[in-house]
DNA sequence: CAAATAATTGAAAACGATTTCAAATATCCC
DNA sequence: GGGATATTTGAAATCGTTTTCAATTATTTG
């Protein structure tokens, strides 16, 4: 049913009940309430598309899909879709191979040339990413989840990444442990940089020495954390204890280290950042996992928010928000024997 | 850049540059390549509202988020974006509770009163699936990622969840197994039923009796995997094999094996169902993992290619797809002892 | 009670493309 | 070379809304 025939059955011009609809002041009250009671009975609904032809909004929110992360790319979705399913805004998955730059550049400048989105939220950002640049001059709104040192001014929200790693490592210092190997996330991305940053403060904070050896950069999942507990663990001066970057770099370390025949806790201790996944959790890992905690899906939907607000117009140096993050203690560290 | 604009500064008309621009016959070669060759250069694309409006297709596929298995969709997502990153076609990911059937109708509805897709896939059907009859009736053309036993025809892609369970099962019965714990998907979800199928066939094929109290129906996660393996392990007559759903699941039989001091492989045999992640496979568990293996990934790509064919107007009832599994014997099966 | 003001309603012009139908130009064939 | 046919181009209508501006009706006020 179009909005005219609607009108019609209503006995209003389209004027008046397209007005009634989007809850424009000068309509009375009697009216709006008769238009909005026949909608629902009629079961009319404005053509979105026309809508988004008229007023220049999408009504859509785009979310980059990168090759990588796909796990904690999902809770992030799963947030966001909490916060947007009140909305009247869908969230577009936007696929990026992550591969090829120029690639990728092309498929902004196509997103922005094109008007699918309303907004584009930016993830696992870079010091000096020429995604923050590109989006700013092509003058798409952008939030960025997590942070760039770029001097662009942008809208984000990021963990407290340096301080969870440093208090990880200064519990396991406390605990005597001395050879402490972190297995950390991509190298480059602002957020390994800055848990590079907490590892090393954390060993300098109490005048320790720190061997760079110790530190692997990856992907995090399961199987390279494995990988690299495995690689670190057979040296001829193993480390006694782990920095996990995520629940899955943790059951990689979980496996290596039984793997050899050692003990998680007694022989080597673990401790690792969780994202919160309703499906993997730290506490009923056995023996269960320390852990600095903070909720991805929390996260999406609250970025989700923000990103309304930064269309609603709120100033872009307005909107940072930096989120602590909590520490659990568990069996998973212990004194180094 | 509108078109109007643009088409001025081509020396052409708006009618002969769209034309161009989509590829119609009756435009000359050589017009066409400049028209081409100009929009590059002058950065113009249509705007996707006004050619949505017009033409009435939104180049969008909606896909429906729910609350669970949230790997698998990330997965499945990923293999659609690998398809449709050529096309000019979206993905609108739509988040569903999952758990009010009335609210998720009232989802369906809007979406179709409102025409943001052009088409919806729907994940995880039941025998006799409400949705599936709800967007027949709304007249939305959608595809079916799995099977329903309902009378309405419908377009689907589903591998051959029954086989796959059976020569699993049929494997460990050769290898002596007598008692067989099964831990399935959800229950009522048609991939869970056919599983069950396939175990129970694979007992009656041998003549033997099968312990209906050794299936358990469950989320697909570490966690419950885990939860429920314990519990099979701690009763009286406790299995010497299990059947796990998927690989999540798998990980938590390890862990509940080896929790209770006993190896896999040499205690208890374990094969599951490899969607295939890119961050956990079965080789490089340890002990390595039998099981059947079909990517969800391809799946994905695979039902992004034949929902286009679907709306290109291809029959719906053409479109049924069975795919077989693999099945890669490792070495967590072995004969019981 | 009339004039002035406030509150509602409507007619018609956008939004930016596609597409029908008609006109102009090019090509063919005898 | 001229009429017929095939190939290209363009003018204008259209998609279903929102919104500007003007017109109408209701309310207030001196």
């Amino acid at each position: 049913m179009k909005l005219k025939e609607f009108a019609k059955q209503v006995g209003l011009s389209p004027t008046t009940v397209s007005r009634a609809l989007s809850g424009y002041p000068e309509v009375s009250e009697t009216t709006r309430a008769r238009v909005v009671a026949e909608a629902l009975r009629l079961g009319y609904r404005p053509d979105v598309n026309a809508v988004r032809l008229k007023t220049g909004r999408v009504g859509a929110i785009g979310v980059i899909m990168g090759r990588f992360g796909e796990f904690h790319f999902a809770e992030f979705m799963a947030g966001m879709a909490e916060r947007l399913a009140s909305e009247d805004t869908d969230i577009l998955v936007i696929p990026m191979a992550d591969r090829d730059l120029n690639e990728e550049m092309q498929t902004y400048r196509r997103l922005a040339e094109s008007r699918r989105v309303d907004a584009i939220i930016v993830h696992s950002p870079k010091p000096n990413d020429p995604r923050i640049e590109l989006l700013d001059r092509l003058g798409i709104p952008f939030f960025v989840h997590g942070r760039s040192d770029i001097a662009i001014p942008h809208a984000w929200l990021d963990i407290d990444n340096e301080g969870a790693i440093r208090r990880s490592t200064e519990h396991l210092l406390d605990l005597g442990h001395r050879r402490i190997a972190m297995i950390n996330g991509r190298k480059g991305l602002t957020y390994s940089i800055h848990r590079d940053i907490g590892f090393r403060k954390a060993f300098e904070g109490r005048a320790l020495e720190q061997d760079a050896q110790l530190i692997a950069h990856d992907t995090f999942t399961d199987e390279l954390g494995f990988r690299h507990a495995r690689f670190f663990l057979e040296s001829s001066n193993p480390p006694t204890a782990f920095v996990a970057g995520s629940m899955m770099t943790a059951l990689g370390v979980y496996r290596a280290v039984r793997s050899l025949g050692l003990a998680i806790g007694e022989d080597v201790s673990v401790i690792a950042h969780d994202d919160v996944f309703p499906y993997l959790t730290a506490e009923n890992m056995a023996p269960s996992l320390s852990a600095t905690r903070s909720s991805m899906r929390a996260a999406g939907a609250r970025c989700a928010d923000l990103t309304l607000q930064l269309l609603a117009g709120r100033s872009v140096s307005d909107i940072h928000e930096l989120w602590p993050v909590e520490l659990n203690l568990r069996e998973s560290t212990r004194p180094v024997r």
